[in-house]
DNA sequence: AATGAATGAGTTTTCATTCAT
DNA sequence: TATGAATGAAAACTCATTCAT
């Protein structure tokens, strides 16, 4: 009986907020209007006032997806490289593991295939361009700081990392959380990042 | 209206080749009866003489995925561990980089994610823990011809290009393939195979 | 192209009456959807704006008929037990026998060998009962206003008069309409309904 | 392996009994093509060598159904009325309380609904006035041996042992069978066999 | 006498979307 | 800013039936 009436903007993103967790409870295909609707507590039509059409709203959630992957990654500027990446993908491990830590980062895997119609695909490439460019940023600051050789490629170790975090993201999906031991994980982030630091002689030499 | 007879075994293998096209083209949601129907020039009504439901299609598609990952991995058998490895991930490299070439392997993520309603996710969880052991085996068999050191743990390694190829397939379903050098998934794979022979010692020394 | 708009109570109604005249033309298996809905002059789309699902429209539908039936039972109550009963049951022969005088009774045996499946079964038994009891009551209040002799048993009576009926819908169902001579249906209602009355030394003894 | 075929006579009389069992499991509707041919052990498409189509099929249950009927009734013939028909109705019975007893008679009842479409319905009429008029006819005899008295009306006599038995039938398939105590069966089998002979002078002294 | 492979018409249900109010 | 009542297109699946072999 009371008005479910709201401010615009703040309707906005309860309904994205809403249709977030929709994704994450029944997938990309499974966020119909008539959850997101049922989840915000207005009608299927009231969505329409707010967003075009459902397009819109999976678009915002995938920006909302990717504003929380900008802010983990963030968080490995302006420290010693390495840590600073170790530190961010632990949090976006701990993200990926908790369903209910309120980590959605993994998600991004149901745009990947979900999105196959709809303009989704595209935007769902520019994202990752950009966020894969901030991760490569960082690390570019660490070399002007010293903190890694400069013979170091960049974007190759930015896109290696982003690549890891899709591994565990689809370990995450596929169920196989005992399989894949956090430790797999671990050994691999290892990997990656080992070739990085003090050895210029021996794996740089490689790498190059 | 030429008849469009076909023996049993035939069209059973012909629709499941075509609806692993579709979902190729579609993704998996995008398979739909009507589809996979027209595409194998049959009626709706005929899938259901040779399936008992579109989940059991689909369950053949990923049959024939999983086919396809274990011929290629069986590749890698009976070969000096480190070089077997990098071939065959090099055949699924090559696979997966072109749609036409014929290689459907990285449609599994299709699953991962499409498959939270069926029965399909139980099935790709155990397929993949096939899969991944059949990874681990080789390398088993690789150590006792002394191929690789003791202390190398198998299963790890195994989950490791697993989880390469993973990361592979999701730069191709974002359609990265431009972004995602090649060179990235050869240095990712470097650094995950490194690991393995010079330990404890160098890892340079044996690389050079 | 005119709208078709109606208030939602309305066109709940309506959906109903529509179903009760396809189930009486069809039988309740040939009451589908869409001839429901071409009834209605809506889309089957429609009908699910209004009902969860076709079903319930039958529960509607039977909820209907029972309405019916409780409301030509209700019309002996208050009156000399004998003479109530023959006039109820006199009324219900009526709606019986001619299909277009708007009496649907005779209907509830479509659901009596249709709900098989459905969750219709419980709701008729269930309906069937309620009515059932009104009738020993409507009895019972008879024999407390000394109508009747306090031997009978109204739950025994009130079903016999209930096999009654049935017995009726049956033959009209069976389009024998003229086989069955209304005498027949009298003179069984007759027997049913004489052995109550003033004779408690001739039937009554045998009764006890 | 083995050969499945069969002498035609034989082949169709099995096609009948196991329909006449799916009618009794599935109901009329439900008796499917594809169920009668599973139960018979052969393809649907092997039915139509002995059926035209599947109303055939449905007739020969039906005639089945009544041979039953005719043998319960014939079972009257040649005794003193009253108590002949009471053993015929007792067989009924039995026939009807117990599924599994291999009684099927009241399954009648989902022709009487589920015949609408099709020529089950005329047919069915036919049948039931075969078999009243069976009824009446034994009742003749009885009169003519001066069993019952020759005011009494043979065919309503028939029509009302006929009435209770689908009253039977009913409250079988309503699953009332507790509420519908066997007692309430036996009384209103009672009045209409009472009204018979002692009249007109009185009823009650004659049973007595 | 029976099969194997197919079909066409139909079933219930779901979905994103619209638009007058 | 929201609703209430609708729609059209599509989904998966079922059924009686056919016909060459």
């Amino acid at each position: 009986m009371a008005t479910h009436r709201m401010p615009a903007e703040k309707r906005k993103k309860q309904i994205v907020e809403v249709a977030l967790g929709v994704v994450d409870k029944y997938g990309l295909h499974g966020a119909t209007m008539a959850r997101v609707a049922r989840g915000a507590g207005v009608t299927q039509a009231a969505l329409y006032t707010h967003f075009k059409n459902r397009e819109q709203i999976l678009l915002a959630v995938l920006d909302t997806i990717y504003e929380e992957i900008f802010r983990i990654q963030e968080g490995a500027r302006n420290k010693p490289v390495i840590e600073g990446l170790r530190e961010a993908t632990n949090v976006y491990s701990r993200f990926v593991g908790g369903r209910r830590t309120g980590g959605h980062a993994y998600l991004l895997l149901e745009f990947v295939t979900g999105s196959r119609e709809h303009g989704l695909r595209e935007a769902l490439g520019r994202h990752q361009l950009a966020a894969t460019r901030q991760l490569a940023d960082i690390i570019e600051e660490g070399k002007d700081r010293g903190d890694i050789p400069e013979h170091v490629d960049s974007e190759q170790l930015a896109w290696m990392v982003t690549g890891w975090s899709w591994a565990l993201d689809v370990a995450q999906l596929m169920g196989l959380r005992s399989s894949w031991h956090p430790n797999v994980s671990v050994e691999l982030l290892d990997r990656i990042l080992d070739g990085i630091d003090g050895r210029p002689d021996s794996v740089g030499a490689v790498l190059s």
